[in-house]
DNA sequence: AACGCGCGCCAACCTGTGTTAGTTTGCCGA
DNA sequence: TCGGCAAACTAACACAGGTTGGCGCGCGTT
């Protein structure tokens, strides 16, 4: 069985039975758990180490002085936190946990030496990289210009499509273990509202949200609703 | 004179003599005027090259197919595109022109040459990478949380610092040479709504717009009605 | 001087989404 | 088996922001 790491650097290049065991090995260092709901990295660190996301859900968010919250990434298995974090920057947000996750820390030299003589992989993460930075442009343009249920229904494909490539998701039916007011912070609403929406998706057929499962059961209507078009997530 | 683009990588960390000339080398080749509302680099294309914009104001926007346009980032004098163009990522959105607009085309051959032997200008390159993310992220937080004026206090408090960091700001008088629309689609609302707003800031005193020209008359008042806090525009 | 036209501006009206305040469901621990 | 509690769900109402349509100014063109 492959991680959902491996598989998703796979989908970008092939790798070599060595490569794979060099980013099992990343995998392997300092494995961590937290508990859901508690903060993985606060703000206003200066973290000079990344993440490697192994099991459950988290986020990167912005808290509001005044108790918003604003969810503007999430972060499945296999999905690295930071990979630029040995600039030492110091953070602007949290990275938080919204179901209990299993994390591995991995430093730079560990990505370094991984790297070095693998091309393949350092390939492989570079289009991580661009494929999460065309996310952000994304989830701009929906926040900006989809109205809510065009909204719900783009990210219920994109993260079909994540879930599918880390080889998390069975067909059309997919892990979705976060509240309605964690979904209404990513998207920039309300949980009622979610929930209104969610309804109206249900009733029409596109889709069914239950017991922290989404069944999609009509992926090229959803897709419709949602504007969708997958280019996006195809670095090449 | 320095240049914008030399000015915000100073920002950063200090350039030698040599540094300064490598860097305005590179932005003399293949120099090219853009009209305005013209598209710099069109959708779906794969460029093997980067811009960087010399004069005049550009976007990087996503075409909805019913007409609605979202802008994800504007992009001022001194502004690179695409540092990561030699990725030959096919370009799942555009960029085009808001005013008249003076790029040099510059390829990464280019770009490696200048940072041969000179870690300063990779540091500073590289620091306006993880700014130009952080702004990525504040706009996703900006369109999902805040309202629309704080939405627009917030940008132009972002504006101020970007431009003043590339020396084009005159104390608190900016140019603004966008339209409402342009507001509209970068902000994520419509142009009756930001000229609304608009208004709402001048009769609190807090800008004027006027002339292509944005004078902050309450720096202060200004950061709080946004909610803006400079700290995620400054990487070390 | 006259025209066209993009843009700023505004008023009236409309609606999608937010707010408030619940009830119901489902799960976990005692 | 029974609370206790978080989350799902709903209804009624409120309002921020969208829509439509119109006016006028500034400016470039003829």
């Amino acid at each position: 069985m492959e991680t959902p790491f491996v598989r998703k650097i796979e989908r970008h290049v092939r790798l070599a039975p060595e490569d794979r065991a060099a980013l099992d090995g990343l995998a392997r260092q300092h494995v961590r758990h937290v508990a859901g709901r508690q903060d993985i990295e606060g703000p206003h660190t200066a973290p000079y180490h990344t993440h490697l996301i192994l099991d459950g859900w988290a986020c990167r968010y912005k808290p509001f002085p005044d108790g918003r919250r604003a969810i503007v990434a999430l972060l499945l298995p296999g999905d690295l936190c930071d990979p630029f974090a040995f600039r030492r920057a110091r953070m602007d947000h949290a990275v938080g946990a919204l179901t209990p996750v299993t994390v591995a820390r991995i430093t730079p030299e560990q990505i370094g030496e991984a790297v070095r003589g693998r091309p393949a992989i350092e390939e492989g993460l570079w289009r991580e990289v661009l494929a999460t930075t065309a996310i952000h442009r994304e989830w701009i343009a929906s926040v900006g210009r989809r109205s809510a249920i065009e909204r719900l229904a783009h990210l219920f494909c994109e993260l079909h499509l994540r879930l599918t490539w880390a080889g998390l998701a069975d067909g059309t039916t997919l892990p979705m273990p976060v509240t309605q007011p964690d979904l209404a912070d990513a998207l920039g609403q309300t949980s009622v509202h979610i929930n209104r929406t969610l309804k109206e998706l249900r009733t029409g057929g596109l889709v069914v949200l239950r017991n922290r499962r989404l069944t999609i059961r009509d992926l090229d209507g959803l897709r419709e609703r949602g504007l969708f078009d997958p280019a996006y997530l195809q670095p090449p």
